[in-house]
DNA sequence: TCCTATAAATAATA
DNA sequence: TATTATTTATAGGA
């Protein structure tokens, strides 16, 4: 038989590959395993996992439960359409704005209530304000994450004319 | 030597484990690989990346680069102190509304300026639209995957304070 | 991309 | 949990 091939899997250091295209070759041997993983969790467990990732260049790859496999499809191709487009640095939007001052306001209660005689309410509102507050993480990391995929000009679009509609329905 | 082990690794299907208890071992065992693939990927390529998983228990487990762990945990333990709480089906959040009626909004421009003779345009309000709605996709993702994490009550509570914010603003 | 040799992950078992 | 036997994943090379 032939032997063609190499010396076979080495261990390797687990830094950062300095050639950019070494980088790129390692991406394409691992993708296949990297979505793979979580497939077989997902299968096997009935666990909804979802991974999200982006590379330095900026390009994103993602694996989601059934349900999540088509708009990633779709996020992806789209992406593809916008690669021209540079990233810029995303100032606030009013959308999490709002969230922010929703967390003032609660945290604002929540001490207010500290010295009442309603232990039950006080209990009842910690855990709303850690509750929101894990929810607004989870926004704030997807925020960032769109951060980078999204050019600020467009994103403001949207956010003007999402104050638009919260102005309008008021 | 000793030889104690049992048969080692068999090939196994990757169909839902039937037995409860088998799926939460096979979940023990793997958890780790899951978590130390996007790790390789993230050391090795730069790449940020983040997973997301929630069992059908409504336990989640997660991983992300370096600056996304903190608040996972956070929002782990947060899961434990609310563990006795049942999940609800949560209808709409004002929010998230808003987001579909510009989705609606940008939609209905888009086909207006579909006849103009402003080709560049209707190019820009395409690609702004796919973008948004890349972008209420993962708003959508996350909304669901916090729908199965807080309780309708509570997040009832946070869209009601939400919207009062809002319309103090405007 | 493909192939091979090796490293890693992990199912079965104690 | 820990060990072992296998299956998988993958680094190196064509």
């Amino acid at each position: 038989m032939d032997k063609r091939g190499g010396k076979g899997s080495q261990k390797i250091e687990l830094k950062l590959i300095e050639s950019k295209e070494a980088r790129t070759v390692a991406f394409s041997k691992r993708k296949h395993g990297l979505d793979k993983k979580p497939k077989e969790y997902s299968n096997l467990t009935g666990a909804d996992i979802d991974s999200i990732l982006f590379t330095q260049a900026g390009k994103s790859h993602s694996y989601g439960s059934p349900s999540v496999e088509k708009v990633i499809d779709k996020f992806h191709e789209l992406k593809q359409n916008n690669s021209q487009q540079n990233h810029t640095d995303m100032s606030k939007t009013n959308v999490f704005e709002a969230f922010e001052d929703l967390r003032k306001e609660v945290q604002a209660f929540k001490k207010k209530d500290l010295g009442s005689e309603l232990p039950t309410d006080k209990y009842m509102l910690e855990n709303r304000l850690k509750q929101f507050e894990a929810y607004k993480s989870r926004l704030d990391k997807i925020k960032n994450q769109i951060k980078g995929d999204v050019p600020a000009e467009q994103f403001n679009f949207i956010s003007e004319v999402a104050l638009k509609l919260e102005k309008m329905s008021s």
